[in-house]
DNA sequence: AATTTTTGCTACAACGTTGTCGATGTATGT
DNA sequence: ACATACATCGACAACGTTGTAGCAAAAATT
């Protein structure tokens, strides 16, 4: 059932017949409701693929992000859809698994028309932002959130991870902690750097002198993140508090700790980023920083769908920037 | 830049240009690799857009299901994307949020030709299965997962859920459990009816009389749930054991009787299905019956790639069933 | 009454690709 | 030498839709 058939039921050229269905002024609205009437008799629909061809455009974005077994991420798609759902879009979701190569060919499939707009969050290893300057140079609205490409000229939504990162430092130096370890993963993503300043600022302000030996940045490997969490908790430099950067890293310590015996909070305090609901029914219960991820992904999903919409508006170059929460539990009693 | 620009940089007919990129046999190596070269040079990627209309194929499939912040669907999710970016095809994904009305109006979005087949896991809610009929009418191939709708000619793979409800349910009797209570969502839901099944079966077969009080089904709202099973806990009646079909219950257990003062496991025992990786380091930890939620996203995933690529196959109507491990933990001790 | 304007519809050309068919030239077989 | 097969390419018509241009007839203006 196409437009021409619905046509010939009606007696009306096709033209018209696509014109009263998208509501053109140029019919009347006795025929409009004729036309509306047999296409619901019919059940004739649009055929999406003719009209995006046709209109050049898809009413699809795409996520571009690491990982979606993620209590971050899981959140930040509701937001989109949420958007998405509202607006008429489709949301194609692709995963890159902290891989560049994977990202690089993302993006690539990406370059020919099939979407509208980008959104995305890029991925631990990516140290090359060529291919996401190219898909821009194409025409291809990009926007950011999360973990970001600093370089790039394209809005940018994110939490106040430095001064978050000094907020969980500070919170461990209250409760007693002297010798405090940071945990992140690669340190050429924005969100580790901005974190570790934080941190790193919140040792200066209360006169800690940072020691290298302390912050661990850790690979995609888990087997060999737990081996070095498990080196730096054998070692006599043990930290007495740890800031983690992702939620993983903490349940790794959980886990080590459980192994070698040494009790949180009583030996070592842990603070972590974390969105995880089970994060209170932990033992001990996990104190955390929790980022507005539903929110971080309503606000990137309408910025792109604002830039993608007005077409001739040139892509702003707005940072957004999202307040987390400290929420204190048992880990750092 | 697109076939006609790259042909007459070539001197070629842009049918010839086609035919090279898309290795006819009917073009000559030589011509394939100085056509290869130039659209390399010049970085030409075919419209996709214009290719799916074409050939009335996207490479895209839909997956339908009813939330992603979850630890079950997301690692589905990573299934699904994993055999679709080996078969090169794209992923659009929509959630239901357990709404048989956003169900309906998603599925109609999919009647017109957007995607070549849907993976779905249906809402809560549904009762009425229509428009599942009608869009498998349409000629869309359709494949179920975890939650199937039982009257539908599809290919369904689900796990073994009855013998599941079986071992859970004699696991607690193992334990010493005398009154044993089931907690499951919505009713009409083929996975929480099996679980239940099994439950039942099991109580039987240890001769315990099954008691309508126990059995808990709950709804969309987590502020009612929280009170129903609050009421539970504190009536005279109260069940030294609980098996819960999802884990969000098994965790509003553990809120309830972090605030009643029930200890786990020594007032009541506790065992859920759950794919959460937080279960082992819960407060008691947590014991799980483990769905291989991966694997089920690539079996699903497979079996909707075969019926789209041999479209003259008829679409069979085969049932998958993968087992699940049940994962003793504290909460049972 | 002659004119311009408006209304309501149709005809038609794209959008970029792919597959069918036909044309030409070259190799193979009798 | 002639017929037949094969290899290599070009011309062309779709796929279904939407926007522009055109064309009557009706309405409004002069």
């Amino acid at each position: 059932m196409n437009l021409k058939e619905l046509a010939k039921e009606l007696n009306l050229s096709f033209s018209t017949v696509s014109k009263a269905l998208s509501d053109s002024h140029e019919i009347s609205a006795a025929t409009k409701n004729r036309v509306k009437a047999k296409a619901k008799e019919l059940n004739y629909q649009v055929n999406s693929i003719a009209s995006s061809f046709r209109k050049q455009q898809t009413r699809t974005i795409a996520v571009v992000i690491p990982e979606v077994v993620n209590d971050f991420f899981g959140p930040v798609i509701n937001g989109i859809e949420s958007i998405a759902q509202e607006k008429g879009y489709h949301v194609l979701i692709y995963l890159t698994h902290e891989d560049m190569e994977k990202e690089i060919s993302i993006i690539k499939l990406l370059q020919n028309g099939r979407v509208d707009g980008i959104l995305m969050s890029i991925s631990e290893q990516t140290s090359n932002t060529a291919h996401l300057e190219e898909i821009q140079a194409k025409g291809v609205p990009l926007v950011f959130f999360d973990r970001i490409a600093e370089h790039i000229d394209a809005p940018k939504v994110t939490t106040d991870d430095y001064f978050s990162g000094i907020k969980a430092t500070e919170h461990l130096i209250q409760r007693g902690c002297k010798r405090i370890a940071y945990f992140c993963m690669s340190k050429n993503l924005s969100i580790s750097n901005k974190r570790m300043n934080g941190y790193l600022e919140a040792l200066k302000m209360h006169a800690i002198e940072p020691d290298e030996s302390l912050i661990l940045s850790c690979e995609r490997d888990s087997e060999k993140n737990l081996s070095l969490i498990r080196a730096l908790l054998e070692s006599k430099n043990r930290p007495d508090g740890i800031f983690a950067s992702v939620e993983k890293l903490a349940i790794a310590t959980y886990e080590i700790c459980q192994q070698l015996e040494i009790s949180i909070p009583e030996d070592i305090k842990i603070i972590t980023f974390s969105n995880s609901y089970t994060a209170p029914f932990l033992n001990p219960s996990l104190t955390t920083i929790t980022q507005p991820a539903f929110e971080m992904g309503r606000k990137a999903a309408s910025i792109l769908f604002n830039t993608v919409e007005k077409k001739a508006v040139q892509m702003p170059t707005e940072k957004t920037e999202l307040v987390s929460v400290l929420i204190e539990r048992n880990s750092t009693l």
